[in-house]
DNA sequence: CACTTATTTGTCTCATTGACAATAATAAGG
DNA sequence: CCTTATTATTGTCAATGAGACAAATAAGTG
């Protein structure tokens, strides 16, 4: 009943022999994301191909064989836009495996999301296709064909980083180093397709322990173009911006020390 | 820059030729996990062979060349469980690539984890391997040594668990279809390893719109073995309970009209 | 100096939470 | 029958946090 992974396979027998496995491929696609124009957009690539010739694509390639997933995530993340992985949030958030999700052959992919601040440039030309920033809300209207099964992952990375707003700080990973609570603010409203009290969201940002923000030691304060210029502000260095609220365990009435 | 996933792979020359491919095995691994003894345990299998002959390991397989791999993983849980997949709730939760995680060869696993009311037997015994149920706080403590990297896929597994517990109803998923708001209390307290208050819980729960309970019709009341019995309760016919609560856009204030 | 604009702070109300007390329903034991 | 033990359920109250909305602040511009 309870079987190794490698011991037997039903259908074929299998040793150590790579020939006995059934070819797969391993990619990893890259939703990424940013704000533009206070709207969430994210970028997608014209396929100059069949299949699927003409429609978009979230931007991806194979795992190398030596390479991890996270490090072909981040490797992709940094041919499409020129941003250094460290600069940008990229995250796991699925695995899309149907079979005939692809028509040429089985493709396993592993899907992430990155959250970067303002990309270089649409840098869109280039030899057979294009890449583009597209907003999100249009991908959500169903105005923009998708190659594979790339609007599901889609729609799944734009439901992951609405989720992960609401309890991490991963918002300020969409702005740059230093930045306003407006802009911050601007981040959730174009996200969350809302807006929000500016008055109620600079409390609970400033006073939450969600975020750690601190002034920057001599910022250089653009002169706004209209009205109170706002104060600039910064993730705490030591701050993770994944870690999530300890919202639960009240309190330690249990045994465990709570990690 | 942003070539299509199938055009060109930088090391070897790839058209449509499997061989081309560098052989990956592509697993399942289920993170199976029950409340027993007023504990979140965890469905493990003690290897057999080498490598990590007498570590543990999640129980898994490989997807099939015409499964989808949430069809592998209800599959396996079938196998090790005997639970039919409707009755548990199975979800994905990662997946991992590491070039060697397995020594023998490429091995991705996506991994899954399972909410099952009260397993049927540790049903142990069996030819090599035998399975057995072992409490989340042993594996937390280093108690057991796991094969692979199934540390981290547990450890991410339980955090999983925990983190759904708070914005969904799959607490619900641990408990039979009938249960008492008690024993729905008890899957809290196992899952974050705390204590809550019997009645602010029952407030929370039954007036809460993430939990919509309602009295089955002709409930077969135990009788209890002290105190007051409680009355029984299931999740409505028709709530998901992976649904999240609505938490965020408080109010239809941009355009949109909210999914 | 008014006037405009945007940021920041203040105030009030309401809902939710958690601590804790009180009541209800049952079994068991005298 | 009456008391006690035990568990479930309901009540109460204070503290907290969120949201609506108003006011004050800090610039630039004519």
């Amino acid at each position: 009943m309870c079987e190794n992974i490698f011991v037997t396979f039903p259908e074929r027998p299998s040793g150590y022999d790579p020939r006995a496995f059934p070819p797969v491929a391993v990619t990893v696609d890259v939703a990424v994301m940013t704000i533009r124009s206070d709207d969430l957009q994210m970028l997608l690539i014209e396929r100059g191909e069949e299949p699927f010739r003409g429609s978009w694509a979230l931007p991806g390639g194979f795992v190398r064989p030596d390479e991890d997933p996270a490090g072909a995530a981040a490797r992709e993340l940094a041919e499409e836009t020129g941003v250094r992985p460290e600069a940008a949030h990229l995250e796991q958030f699925g695995c899309y495996g149907d079979p005939r999700r692809d028509p040429r052959m089985r493709v396993i992919t592993i899907a992430y999301w990155a959250a970067c601040p303002e990309l270089p440039t649409p840098l869109s030309g280039g030899d057979a296709a294009s890449a583009d920033l597209i907003p999100v809300s249009k991908l959500e209207r169903g105005g923009v064909p998708l190659a594979f099964d790339h609007d599901k992952i889609v729609r799944d990375a734009v439901e992951c980083v609405r989720a992960k707003l609401e309890t991490t700080a991963l918002a300020a990973r969409f702005c740059p180093r230093e930045f306003t609570i407006t802009d911050l603010r601007r981040v959730y409203e174009a996200v969350w397709n809302t807006t929000l009290d500016a008055g109620n969201f600079q409390r609970k940002v400033r006073y939450n322990s969600v975020f750690q923000l601190v002034r920057p030691r001599r910022s250089e304060q653009e002169t706004p173009l209209r009205g109170r210029p706002a104060s600039l502000w910064t993730v705490q260095a030591d701050a993770d911006p994944t870690l999530d609220t300890p919202f639960r365990r009240p309190r330690g009435t249990a045994d465990s020390p709570s990690a």
